[in-house]
DNA sequence: AACCGCATCAACCGCTATCTG
DNA sequence: TCAGATAGCGGTTGATGCGGT
């Protein structure tokens, strides 16, 4: 199967958009809808617009990178920031698939942030933007080096803390504003149940005391190996049922709406692999407006809300950050 | 003023996935 | 079923701007 070439290689134009061809873009895009890519570029050019010396593909990354009306530009926020962490850690570089929990922001643009803002951040603080661990690990390290090791992890934890922190503060804000506004009709939505299973990942969320963080229960050692169990019948509420999460040693139940995209009734005594079940569970990540809801509605008590795996060796770290973030503190000692 | 190094980000390239006839 | 066409993705590049010397 040979691949075509996108466009022909004379006589289109490379590089830089000018705002006049953006200007004729948008104005067939606008009249026809983009349709197919590769014909754009001569559709464009018939007697109603001068000739796009472009390919399809390059309008189509002009179009889905810069001129589509519903894209957010300029500084990222801490939501923002904190979100495109925190998928990273489940997702790695896999933008488009984050760009779509940001619903306003092109993949490219997250990309680029990350590659030129949120990595270099993570790095300075000691944390590997790969595993999203910090880097050092105290245990391999002579005396003067675990002490330069543990500083460093304990700086990776303060500034994750510090940016959760900020975060919670930001939401906290805007919740009192929405509360105070008398004209705002948000309605806050439920929380999303499936978030549940993050906190059997980072290693047991005590849901009996309502929100604390339970340091007790085991970590899931090998999150990859672990396998979920459907509670057959076991419907806490309407539209509601359980699933364990278990490694072989230790279980979490949690409860996830029975839309859950995992047809619990193919599995009704079996297991699914997580690898399966996390595919699931991306796309029941809230929207970023979604997000913003609960993180209003929960801008008191959300603890422990942070996404992402955890294991024996970082049980310490996410500790650390879930009882800093509980305890509210806002200014760091360290920052 | 000129040069240099660095940061940023829009755009390109090459590949895979999906669609279509 | 297959091959070509197209869309989409992620990595990389290069133009540009800015601050420092």
């Amino acid at each position: 199967m040979g691949r075509s070439p996108c466009c022909e290689k004379v006589g289109l134009k490379k590089g830089s958009w000018t705002p006049e061809e953006d200007q004729k873009l948008l104005a067939y895009i606008q009249e026809h809808s983009h349709g197919s890519w590769r014909a754009l570029p001569a559709k464009a050019g018939d007697v109603h617009y001068p000739w796009l010396q472009r390919c399809g593909k390059s309008c189509r990354l002009r179009w889905t990178n810069y001129l589509r009306p519903d894209i957010k530009r300029g500084k990222f926020s801490l939501q923002e920031e904190q979100t495109i962490i925190q998928l990273h850690a489940l997702l790695g570089n896999r933008w488009s698939a984050i760009a779509t929990h940001l619903s306003k922001r092109t993949d490219n643009e997250i990309k680029n942030y990350w590659n030129t803002h949120l990595k270099k951040r993570l790095t300075k603080t000691g944390i590997d933007t790969v595993t999203h661990k910090p880097k050092t690990d105290a245990l391999s390290f002579t005396d003067g080096q675990s002490k330069t090791a543990a500083n460093l992890s304990h700086m990776a934890q303060w500034e994750t803390a510090r940016l959760e922190a900020e975060a919670r503060l930001v939401r906290e804000s805007k919740l009192r504003s929405i509360s105070f506004g008398s004209s705002s009709t948000i309605q806050p939505a439920a929380p999303p149940l499936c978030l549940d299973v993050l906190k059997a990942w980072q290693g047991g969320w005590s849901k009996s005391t309502k929100g604390g963080f339970n340091p007790d229960l085991e970590f899931v050692d090998n999150p990859t190996n672990a396998v979920l169990e459907y509670q057959g019948g076991m419907v806490k509420e309407e539209g509601e049922e359980e699933w364990k999460v278990t490694n072989g040693l230790q279980d979490v139940i949690f409860a996830v709406e029975s839309s859950w995209p995992l047809d619990s009734g193919k599995v009704e005594t079996g297991q699914v692999e997580v690898s399966n079940f996390m595919d699931g569970f991306l796309d029941q990540l809230p929207s970023n407006a979604d997000y913003q809801n609960v993180s209003e509605r929960d801008g008191d008590s959300n603890n422990g809300r942070e996404e992402g795996f955890s294991n024996e060796k970082n049980k310490n770290f996410w500790n650390n950050i879930l009882n800093m973030v509980n305890s509210s503190s806002s200014d760091s000692p360290v920052f």
